[in-house]
DNA sequence: AAATGCAAATTTGCATGCAATATAGCTCCT
DNA sequence: AGGAGCTATATTGCATGCAAATTTGCATTT
């Protein structure tokens, strides 16, 4: 693991409260994971990461198992934790689930959601299209990402809320991906604004097919922007 | 927690293999947990655990963590952890989203499904039956979720088998409710074999619709008979 | 030079100890 | 009697130590 990326954000664990810790360092190293900082198939030592971190093992450890089960973190008995490597396939396949998650939460949250939360999302769409205009292509993918959590909070189910964030957290790299092509990216924000707007009628059939059709233009063009990028083991 | 209960089970714990004890508390916890041999809502003691299980508390809380992302135990920082207890609308959206990703895994299963593994479900299906007509509950129930996770693991999406079976696991005591009515129970054999044709015939709208009516006739007898079980926090 | 075998060094799995925190039990007061 | 406050006990969070397993490095052989 390349020890230079880490120097800067070692100081931030300084004094993390006693019986947070281990939660706190898996925030933390799920960040890593995601957004690529420790990347596919590379094996975390947990002698540096504690170093690093200013903790001990058994925190580290913890957090090692609770990203297991989220699919992040792959653990050979014996022999250490690896970043799961996934496929294009396993791309595919997790794209899926989330777009069946989203057709639930799409037809509920139309049902349940409060004024307030329409309008807190129509905030974040305003935002997100301040940050196309001014091609921040990171903020806009982050609250693009928020948006889409933010419909399913909305359908009220706690369960769903979960899983839907661990799936997308899971395959967030590769969505990344799908923004990089400038007319797709113009194209995705017009998709926003029906998307808005069929929630804010409540129309939630409409809404379904909506985020369906979005999330497969959006797969479209991050496969073909990464080309396989990564050889399955 | 029932202290009698633990004395039996303590022993197939002694010589787990170093490398896997932690995964295989986890299992052995689960397990205790799904059909609610420790029951929702109970403090989970440290120690106790330990000196059942004869393992120290290091694999006991990396398990404890595990089972939180699982959604099957609360950790509240310096006060332990607890089975986690359902109300009625937590079991409803979880079964919302068995519902989802069983409508996913149908439309795969009928495309992707090998016709060995059609055929290992229809024979989990003949056992199943056998199991109705011996009136042995648990076998049958037993059966059952397996065929569905048989279908599931038929659209071969690794993901959706993984999430699927712990959504399901997270409200197994309750479904099992849903087999207590004779008239109902008889009904559910039927729909099964419905289901099975479907399969057969590669016909994954029609899949998906059973499915559905299944899952939702089930649980509308499963309601009635725990009547509202647990009150919420 | 590549492959094989072996020993040293690293790394992991787990038990344990100590400090911090929470809980239970007690006393005292109103 | 019931409650507030305090003390003792139990329990958790985390660091650390040791043994087992793995990986690394090197010498030897083919």
């Amino acid at each position: 693991m390349d020890e230079g990326k880490w120097q800067a954000l070692s100081k931030e664990v300084e004094g993390w409260p006693r019986g947070q810790r281990s939660n706190f360092v898996t925030n933390f190293l799920r960040d890593l994971i995601v957004v690529g900082d420790i990347p596919p198939g590379e094996r975390v030592n947990e002698r540096v990461l504690t170093e690093r971190l200013g903790i001990s093992r058994t925190p580290l450890r913890e957090a090692f198992k609770i990203l297991e089960g989220e699919g992040l973190l792959s653990i050979r008995p014996n022999a250490g934790a690896t970043v799961v490597r996934l496929s294009p396939e396993d791309v595919e396949d997790a794209l899926e689930i989330l777009i069946g998650l989203e057709s639930i939460g799409a037809e509920r949250a139309v049902e349940r959601a409060t004024p307030e939360i329409i309008e807190e999302i129509a905030e974040l769409d305003a935002r997100m299209r301040e940050a196309f205009e001014c091609r921040e292509l990171m903020e806009y993918f982050r609250i693009n990402q928020e948006i889409h959590q933010r419909i399913i909070d909305a359908a009220q189910n706690e369960a769903l809320s979960r899983v839907y964030s661990s799936e997308s957290a899971r395959i967030r790299r590769f969505r990344f991906a799908g923004n990089r092509d400038h007319a797709r990216w113009a194209r995705a924000v017009a998709e926003h604004a029906q998307i808005l707007d069929a929630l804010r009628r409540r129309e939630g059939p409409l809404l379904r097919e909506l985020l369906r059709a979005h999330h497969r233009a959006g797969w479209k063009i991050a496969r073909k922007a990464l080309e396989l990028p990564e050889k399955s083991p």
